[in-house]
DNA sequence: AGCACCATGTAAGTGGTTACATGATTCC
DNA sequence: GGAATCATGTAACCACTTACATGGTGCT
């Protein structure tokens, strides 16, 4: 019998719509500002799942006001729909199938040049300490949780720190890196 | 027009070619060995893109000596394609389409309770604290490469090194976000 | 004889992206 | 009027995994 691997896509999306109704747009949108950093959605994907979500009873379609927003249509989670997504939250996380292509082409460098490595290097570097900043900026924007009970605010602080942690991981990696390509002193030699 | 989504996988195959010839079974095991942490092929990939790049002139098939091994049918790269490799580990790298479960079931936590999101941390933690060991094991067996001249070991030793910091990375994280969990002090609360 | 593993391969299906098509709304 | 962006959707295609099929080799 093939193993059903029902697709993480259709919780992402219910788990959107667990917080509040939204529009496929609405979900897009949201999944950019918050958890891009570790997951991405495409329309391609969305559209479709929310009928499926409708079809299967998961999610439901509201019915707008007239001239409340543009074509825009709300789904809202069901009860069922609720059920599924906790049930699905409490299922043993899938650690495999991650690609690291930066990785990758590193650790082929010697079929290409230093300079190429260092060049790959010197980009991630870049990108990591952009994203460290926008996720630095938009901590400070947080309210405080200290000593609150533990809510949506506490997961998404825990989400958004570890990628705060990671850019910076990454950004130090690849420095000391360079610095083993360039024939220097680090600390990867032990 | 299309955009032509090169598979990756390709030039993960070209490159573990690129240091000797091997069969296809070759490949699976010197993958799992040494970047399974961050890239991982499976049968349904490796053998029907070992045809293509005989088709396609990036690879030929070695006439093995009579009784050599036993069914195996090694490949060899040819100098097309170590230029097609060498072409594509100068491009830019992708860093979309990553993809964190855990971190989508974390963020995702209020829908659940406490003590789920705890367990999937403490199974995270379990998982990069083995790893991580499996790491420093294998690094105490590769020779020094100090003072020696930009090498494969070079690189292998700067991807070994992200996996050993990465995993000990995830790790604190882990028990630091348990910790916020459970109302305690963290670093997290700036 | 039986088991574990070596070794190659394919069919079917899933999961996902990309490019395209279409039109409404807002702002200058 | 024109540009940007809001908004929904689909067709085509690609990348990849899984399960299955098949047989050889080495060991006990």
């Amino acid at each position: 019998m093939r193993k059903k691997r029902t697709s993480r896509s259709k919780y992402a999306i219910l788990g959107f719509l667990a917080s509040k109704p939204r529009s496929g747009y609405d979900i897009k949108k949201a999944i950019e500002k918050s958890i891009s950093f570790f997951w991405n959605e495409s329309y391609g994907q969305i559209y479709p799942i929310l009928k499926a979500l409708v079809s299967e009873g998961l999610a439901e379609k509201l019915v707008e006001d007239e001239k409340s927003a543009r074509g825009k249509q709300k789904y809202a989670i069901t009860e069922l729909g609720q059920e599924h997504l906790q049930n699905w939250i409490k299922q043993a996380a899938d650690y495999g199938g991650f690609r690291n292509e930066v990785l990758l082409k590193l650790y082929f460098g010697d079929h290409s040049d230093v300079a190429s490595s260092i060049n790959h290097l010197n980009n991630f570097i870049d990108h990591h300490k952009m994203l460290h900043e926008t996720f630095l900026g938009f901590k400070s924007t947080l309210p405080s949780i200290e000593g609150k009970p533990v809510g949506p605010l506490t997961y998404m602080l825990a989400t958004l720190q570890y990628g705060i942690l990671a850019t910076k991981f990454n950004v130090d990696w690849a420095k000391d890196t360079i610095r083993l390509l360039e024939g220097k002193k680090t600390r990867m030699l032990k």
